[in-house]
DNA sequence: GTGAAAGCGCTAACAA
DNA sequence: TTGTTAGCGCTTTCAC
């Protein structure tokens, strides 16, 4: 008797049953009006809703979980939350989800494949309704946990066979075009690259895409000016210090994205060297902090908002559209060169 | 019938029974198991986690806080996940948060009450079992929902009454009166401070500590040299503008945070001031970025893995030694100067 | 339109 | 040590 005694006793948050009762119907209407059914009457609902109110009533999200299959939760795994690229994203992409209703789960794996792993395990433990791998390479074998289990998963720039599995394709290409050209309008003709980690696709896409404008410019590709970093503000500035050793050294960099950028422009700083009169720099991103760099950076904008905006309609689609056969997978981001203060014409021959 | 039968067909994803039917023991054994309860012979146990492999097994977690009542996620929210000192934090806590079998949910509020609120309200929907609040101000009257409903919550640098709440106390004082020592020895006189908005306790902090120590060194504060910036980039380029318009100036700057002091490094170069041999310029937080600026920033470490393990520990304390009466809920976290290049003896007067 | 009732997958008494 | 069973709070048939 003590057991049935509990059910009216206080200290418990108030559920769909209290607040029936104070609405004086039943706990599928409270369900019903809570999640908008056009069955109600309008009396009942001001009724409940005004219940829910005064007891100042929150449904838990568990329980209708459990019960409906759905956890409007949306999972974003990212390469590096310490690049601010990232946040930058992970911002947008949470202002779209929280808009419509979805809370998101973040993950950061430093690129390390075991993290990977461990996140999708974790993401498929809480029912997670689609995840944005923002990994921009190296993910496959893992991914398949998640499809295989029927999670809808979107990619950036890597196309999965898998119906569940949607790809945004990024076109660095044409960002990439513009900086060669830039450069080789302002007159050089000895550009390097500094490219991100082979393991990363999008890293791999740049450099292809920078050999290629390379090409279309006219200009040779130097296999020494190729150097392969990591994504990193010390990868900037090991990279610089491999060309600097050299014989013959670029006037120019490109650079796989704006944080190696950032640490060639100190690298170069250090060693008495003029960005850009003594040497042209480009980044790749356009991250907020590229405009505050001294000189402010010449970069390949990247946008965080369109790259967001992708992901989320792309998982969007998958989730609520699940059944449509022509259902939209492939969406493209592009990017465009954003100059400033980090490029000029090389300096005269000595 | 057709009912019946359904529960053995395929498609769904296997669950806690399935387990039990595989490993030939009862669901409670499967769940003692995975729960590592030591009631559970060897035997058994060998069966049900060979079980749990073979079908490729993962708990509900939705189900488990449903009956449990604890959900094993921690909230965190943060001021601005844009400035690089929080994705930072967020990482150190996360690491150590799934360390400790618990997921994280990440909220960025960019200082808007009705964004916290909304957060908090979302946190409360998904039963976190506490939340780390770093906003570093503004934040109590939203508080009480978390801590009236007996969700552990665990501040910044202001302390709540209430036995759900702890506090990380900020040490800034001595960081700060480092930073004014070290300019002083260096023969500056004329030091201004830009704050960071006054709706942070934080920043008030800072102010005031900035002030006692300018006392402490024996230096007049000027109140023109004090400036209410925003913690952003952009504040600090505007407070450096403000600064530049007076007439007199002062030698060096005291920055309420890192963000302001890379604003401030952008504005003086834009002006043709040199740092430091023009001006000397002083940070707070040691953002990985605070090392790689022209030149590399002279400022006031905060460690971010201190602060998130402070967090960590403080609601861990809450969560697991609930009854305990003597329960540690104050934590300090210190902080220091690191002396780099944005520091130098002020110019010889004209 | 509204309500009664059957679970969602799991944990935690309690019984054996 | 192991199994049985009663819910956790909600959505969703299915009747009315």
């Amino acid at each position: 008797m003590a057991r049935k005694a509990k059910r009216k006793t206080a200290g418990k948050l108030p559920d769909i049953r209290a607040v029936a009762a104070v609405a004086k119907v039943s706990i599928a209407t409270v369900s019903r009006t809570m999640n908008g059914s056009p069955l109600v009457s309008e009396r009942l609902s001001k009724r409940v809703w005004q219940a829910i109110k005064q007891l100042n009533y929150l449904p838990n999200t568990h329980a209708r979980t459990l019960v409906s299959g759905r956890s409007r939760i949306l999972g974003i795994i990212v390469e590096n939350i310490t690049n601010p690229f990232f946040p930058e994203l992970i911002q947008s992409f949470e202002e779209i989800a929280v808009a419509r209703g979805y809370e998101i789960l973040v993950s950061s794996t430093n690129s390390d494949p075991a993290v990977l792993a461990a996140c999708a395990r974790r993401m498929l433990e809480r029912k997670v309704d689609g995840v944005a791998v923002m990994t921009f390479g190296e993910e496959e074998p893992v991914l398949d946990q998640l499809t295989h289990r029927g999670v809808p998963i979107v990619l950036a720039e890597f196309k999965l066979d898998d119906p569940k599995a949607s790809t945004i394709l990024l076109d660095y290409s044409t960002g990439i075009h513009q900086a060669v050209r830039h450069l080789a309008n302002l007159g050089h003709r000895a550009i390097a690259f500094l490219a991100g980690p082979h393991s990363l696709h999008s890293a791999i896409t740049r450099e292809n895409d920078f050999r290629a404008a390379m090409q279309a410019a006219g200009l040779p590709v130097q296999k020494k000016w190729i150097i392969e970093c990591d994504h990193m503000l010390k990868g900037g500035v090991a990279g610089f210090g491999q060309l600097r050793k050299l014989a013959t050294r670029p006037t120019a960099i490109v650079c796989s994205n704006d944080m190696t950028a950032i640490g060639v422009l100190r690298a170069a700083y250090m060693e008495g060297l003029r960005v850009p009169q003594d040497l042209s720099l480009i980044g790749l991103d356009d991250i907020d902090f590229a405009e505050f760099t001294l000189p402010p950076l010449t970069t390949i904008r990247l946008s965080r908002v369109e790259l967001a905006r992708a992901a989320f309609n792309a998982l969007r689609a998958q989730i609520e559209d699940a059944g449509n056969p022509k259902l939209q997978r492939e969406f493209l981001v592009s990017t465009s060169l954003v100059v400033r203060g980090s490029t000029a014409a090389p300096p005269a021959p000595a």
